[in-house]
DNA sequence: GTGAAGATTAACT
DNA sequence: GTTAATCTTCACA
């Protein structure tokens, strides 16, 4: 297993968002392993994005954890009941993340049928709280170094033994509007939402 | 201390 | 397509 390094989150971040497509996202808790793929992103670029939570350089308990560098994990409560992922890029003093929207399960589904309460596979990760819930990630997790052993993200188990380096399968990525931030303005059109074209356990609002 | 709003989801008309 | 559920966070007094 190869966990991606401190470099490739230190770079900007739209490259980051895409880059983050398809690789493994995951989480060790006492209860098991989980894994998904990621298959949907949204990028939010702190300063200048009306959509983000750092929009102005606002630095608060909750973003402070965007001021750090990259591959820290930003967790945080929306409308009471959900929990949502980020992972945060660029450098020190640069508020900036990825927003995971949706990942394929890969490892552990019957532990995240059972924290969904559902047996349907598409309908375990294909959203933002979704994914949180089926991998177990709470705010507990807030703040946690992608580089530890609890929480990270890895690349696909591809090519292994041969030393030949990860071949990705081919895959096209869709660049699309992000959801749900209308009151953003003129923030809400920019293409920051990323995908992979057919992949079937993207979010359902597409 | 008080109040308004939210990077969502599930259920309903 | 519309709306309730539900509670943390942030702005302001």
């Amino acid at each position: 297993m190869k966990k991606l390094p401190r470099d490739f989150y230190t770079r900007s971040t739209l490259e980051v968002a895409k880059d983050l497509l398809g690789k493994i996202l995951v989480h060790e808790t006492p209860e098991g392993i989980t894994k998904g793929k990621i298959v949907e992103v949204e990028a939010y670029c702190g300063v200048g994005d009306k959509g983000a939570h750092a929009y102005g350089g606002l630095r608060t308990d909750r973003t402070e954890i965007m001021f750090g560098p990259g591959g820290f994990s930003y967790v945080y409560l929306i409308y009471g009941m959900h929990s949502c992922m980020n992972i945060v890029t660029e450098k020190k003093e640069v508020p900036e993340c990825v927003f995971l929207r949706a990942l394929e399960p890969v490892e552990g589904i019957e532990l995240m049928e059972k924290r969904r309460k559902t047996d349907k596979l598409k309908n375990l990760c294909n959203g933002p709280g979704k994914l949180c819930q089926a991998m177990g990630i709470d705010r507990s997790c807030y703040g946690l170094d992608l580089l530890g052993d609890q929480l990270y993200v890895e690349y696909p188990e591809k090519g292994r033994e041969t030393g030949s380096e990860q071949e990705e399968e081919p895959f096209e990525i869709v660049a699309s509007k992000r959801i749900n931030i209308d009151y953003a303005e003129e923030a809400k059109d920019f293409l920051w939402r990323f995908s992979i074209k057919g992949n079937p356990f993207v979010s359902a609002k597409v």
